[in-house]
DNA sequence: CATATTGTTCATTATTTTATGAACAACCTG
DNA sequence: CAGGTTGTTCATAAAATAATGAACAATATG
């Protein structure tokens, strides 16, 4: 394995830069994750740095958040100081440790909006009243919405 | 009505300015649906600057992007020049609109890609070839199991 | 325990994204 | 059609995000 990418390493590390872009990663967690997918060996840090042209902060940090959310599986590789990886190449393991990582934890509790929402409520003026209540009640009902869509489509990976 | 936001309109708004970052859309255009969302009466690019404090350029820009995938409707205000908009409050038209003009466009040809790596694969090395095609298949499962999902999704808004 | 190796952190730099506002174009209006 | 109003565009500025790499911490090794 040479220190430069194979067409087919170029190719697949697009497609997964491309995923990193809609999920708001950094795009050095798609070639990170995209190299490790397509290589068969584990890789280390030096290797993944010197075939990805990247710095060590930027490998060292994006590892971080591959292993965060169980996209990446750390490897003992006998006689080596050094940490190996390979990439989680099982969707719904990646899934749903992404879900729990990096969407629960901004998923703000609607409840406690809603509260807020319908204690200001009361302040606004009389013509208003009936318009807004029924925004609110709106929101309320896309929020309940979208909060049962999230498991569905987490029982919709299962089936690997 | 005045220049100063209420403490519901900050609320409301701070809702739709969380959304527009996971749909990487610019804060201002989250700001911009977000006022209207909340506000009986149909607003100028006038009104939108004063309210949110935003410049005239990010009003009309951020109200072309709620447009293109019909977020916002025109309305014709009687005996005044300006153009005024309210917020569409339908969830299905939004997301299918935005579905249709942000996301298609950038979901690229798979077929041609898969044919792409196929290719590729014949120069692989006897060695890697085997768990090369499996990594590839994989993504071609992926891919096809995303494909299915989403219209699922579009599905599951339309009970309104 | 002295030295070497490996990984992490974080201040700085580079890059990308978003906002600004002046110039402009389109369009009323009298 | 001259003057005024409204919306858009786009070069530039500002802000946010990501990458870099040197300093550091942790660990192994002889």
């Amino acid at each position: 394995m040479g220190p430069v990418l194979s067409e087919l390493e170029k190719e697949v590390i697009d497609i997964f830069v491309r995923i990193a872009g809609v999920l708001s990663l950094p795009r050095s967690v798609g070639e990170l994750y995209g190299l490790l997918f397509i290589s068969s060996d584990p890789l280390c840090i030096d290797d993944l740095m010197r075939k990805l042209k990247i710095s060590k902060g930027s490998t060292s940090q994006g590892l971080k958040i591959l292993r965060s959310f169980g996209a990446v599986n750390p490897v003992y590789v006998a006689g080596d100081r050094r940490d190996f990886f390979t990439a989680e190449a099982e969707l719904r393991k990646i899934v749903v440790g992404f879900v729990k990582e990096q969407i629960y934890p901004h998923l703000e509790n609607g409840k406690e909006r809603m509260a807020r929402m319908n204690a200001l409520l009361i302040e606004e003026p009389a013509g208003r009243k009936e318009f807004v209540t029924e925004r609110i009640e709106r929101l309320n009902g896309w929020q309940k919405r979208a909060g049962s869509l999230l498991p569905f489509a987490l029982n919709f990976i299962k089936a690997e």
